[in-house]
DNA sequence: TGTCACTGCGCAATCGATTGCGCTAGGACG
DNA sequence: CGTCCTAGCGCAATCGATTGCGCAGTGACA
């Protein structure tokens, strides 16, 4: 026997049973009664009546009447694992600390999305927006936090990784193997941290005195998410036949197609190509061999994107505004990285390096 | 030079510029054009200058009329996790086109969220709640539709595995392999899938007249999401000495998990043991050795429950409803079962000492 | 010229809550 | 007795879109 879905009561019948305004009761509800000069025990008949009869406000009345919704939008390339769902969560944990919800949309790259997305949420509302590893196309008329985007443009914080950290942190790290000819893969042109890292790196080489040998960067190129596109540019970059000892990533996902291709070339990691990915997510640690990389806390992350989010919608935030907020990389050294081996097509100065591979591997709750 | 920020424009506004009523603009919008006889010549003028404009409905102020919001919540146990990501974006896939928008809220299985996140959602005028794999604690004034949750209730709407089938692909393929001595972990007891899916087995095994050795039955214990309960369980396992060739786990997080501690204990895969996982996660594929798994069209569950959830908020479902929608595994073979090897069956016990050798836990930091 | 049938569109109420002002009655005060 | 203050509330506009009616103009026809 199904419960009747009760009818919703409105304020102004409320109001009516109450044999009082609609303001009154309204005010009363929302607490600012002391401020309207209310009785006291007309409160009280007020507030006992609504809970009696479970009066909620009707959200859609309230948020068009105030233009709060207390929802926010997040706009992401792709859900699904990785990246955008690690950062997520962050937000989420934060978000609903403070009784905001948030629409959660993923472009997948398709310009019109891209463009009709901010658009819709605006159209609902939101009274903010995160945008994880996406461009906005235009200003926007509430406050915006871009997670790992770079452009400074007004009302919008970024959050962003000290890049230069993590490509020295890498660098070094693969220097101290002994490796001189390093291979590059690069993000796709359409994600946003793919200059900048990149610049940071060569920035990185350049201090470093490593080389960086033109022929052993390659770019991703497909924009469909998983490992196919990194395996994809890691046989071309082996068809080349031009040798390198260690190979970058853009980030774990790629660095996974990487493994897959140089192990079709029937070489080994690491004691063959070190491989050393980036971002670390979940699966990097029980991938096979488990990943060294580049630890970016992608959930903390989320979490500072959504307390600042909210604190510019409170307008907390003093002017002048950041532009920026910076967080750090940590360098997390497990199995895909090695010393240099023998069998390195070329073993170049063979460094019998002291420094053997002791690092712990931290671990680093997300 | 900033552009003026995109405020979006209002149907008065719009009308005005137009030198129309709203009535007449709305009526264009809303494609009733024709059986109100608005010319031709006109729609044509609104419909352009609406696009130019990038006119969009405020949500708000059309639910309010309507008593619409266009709007559904999902319910999930975790963001970050392989399987409920690969749902959602399933679900999005639909929702967002047929103009729907969602709410997600992970209630991490903690009872206090379970019952308050549903509430909140209908505070907010969610037309319809998708659960994935989580329990409704009440009958909800809303449409439900329910992923991998099997209770039969009233105006709930279950997408179901056919379990099984799901069962007899898996036993049928180790059977087939040689395998005779199968382990099986088992999912959470919170898990809606674990008690169905464990009955399954038992009668997949009786129809193919495997024995099920009770001592080679472990369950996952510990609520985290990742690896590490899989790990847990095949740590104890692997003590018990009780000799077993193959194993079953509950999904393929759990397998991975499973996979390091049989490594630990200095076993093969597939050589030694065979690993069978559940769900097919994307990381299955990528895993090393990929995993043989049984493949739930997690993407499509989503996007049927999305697209039943629409149905059932349009009334377009005739009584009786179905109870369930079932939906079929398929057997994925990869790289981490195969033919029982001559030294298998008494591999586990060989290397008991092993297992104590600790050295490589450090692998599985997160 | 009056009537009628269309064509093409507008008026204004409505959804439910919020909010800037303002109003009234009663008492204090001089 | 007139003025002023204060406590306690109410009026009515507003948010932006939808929608039941209704109305003006035009040409045809008798």
């Amino acid at each position: 026997m199904a419960k009747a879905p009760v009818k919703p009561i409105t304020l102004k019948e409320l109001a009516a049973m109450l044999e009082l305004s609609q303001s009154t009761v309204s005010r009363i509800i929302n607490g600012e009664a002391t401020a309207h000069r209310i009785a006291e025990e007309t409160q009280r008949r007020v507030l006992h009546a609504a809970a009696l009869n479970g009066y909620v406000a009707n959200t859609m009345a309230r948020g068009l009447r105030q233009k709060r919704t207390y929802t926010i939008g997040v706009i992401v390339p792709e859900i699904s694992e990785g990246y955008s769902t690690t950062v997520l969560s962050g937000i989420e944990d934060e978000l609903l600390k403070d009784g905001f919800f948030y629409f959660v949309v993923s472009h997948r790259h398709r310009p019109d999305l891209l463009e009709g997305y901010p658009r819709m949420m605006l159209a609902r509302s939101v009274e903010g927006i995160i945008a994880v590893d996406s461009p906005m196309s235009e200003d926007m008329p509430v406050p915006v936090v871009s997670i790992s985007g770079h452009d400074r443009r007004d009302g919008v914080i970024n959050i962003e990784l000290d890049h230069d950290q993590a490509a020295h942190l890498a660098l070094s790290h693969l220097k101290s193997l002994g490796h001189r000819q390093i291979a590059f893969i690069k993000g796709q042109e359409f994600s946003s941290d793919t200059k900048l890292r990149w610049q940071a790196i060569v920035q990185a080489a350049s201090d470093l005195d490593l080389q960086i040998d033109d022929h052993l960067v390659v770019q991703l190129q497909s924009p469909e998410p998983g490992p196919a596109p990194g395996q994809e540019v890691t046989r071309l970059l082996l068809q080349t036949k031009r040798p390198f000892t260690a190979i970058f990533a853009f980030n774990d996902v790629t660095a996974i197609g990487a493994i897959s291709a140089i192990r079709e070339a029937g070489l080994r990691i690491p004691k063959d190509v070190s491989v050393l990915g980036f971002d670390d997510i979940l699966s990097a640690a029980t991938h096979h061999p488990p990943l060294t990389t580049i630890h970016q806390p992608l959930r903390s992350m989320g979490q500072v994107a959504a307390t600042t989010l909210l604190s510019l919608i409170r307008d907390d935030i003093p002017h002048p505004r950041p532009e920026a907020i910076t967080v750090y990389p940590k360098l997390v050294v497990r199995k895909s990285t090695g010393h240099l081996g023998q069998y390195s097509d070329i073993a170049p100065m063979q460094r019998e390096s002291a420094a053997i591979e002791s690092s712990q591997v931290e671990s680093l709750g997300q």
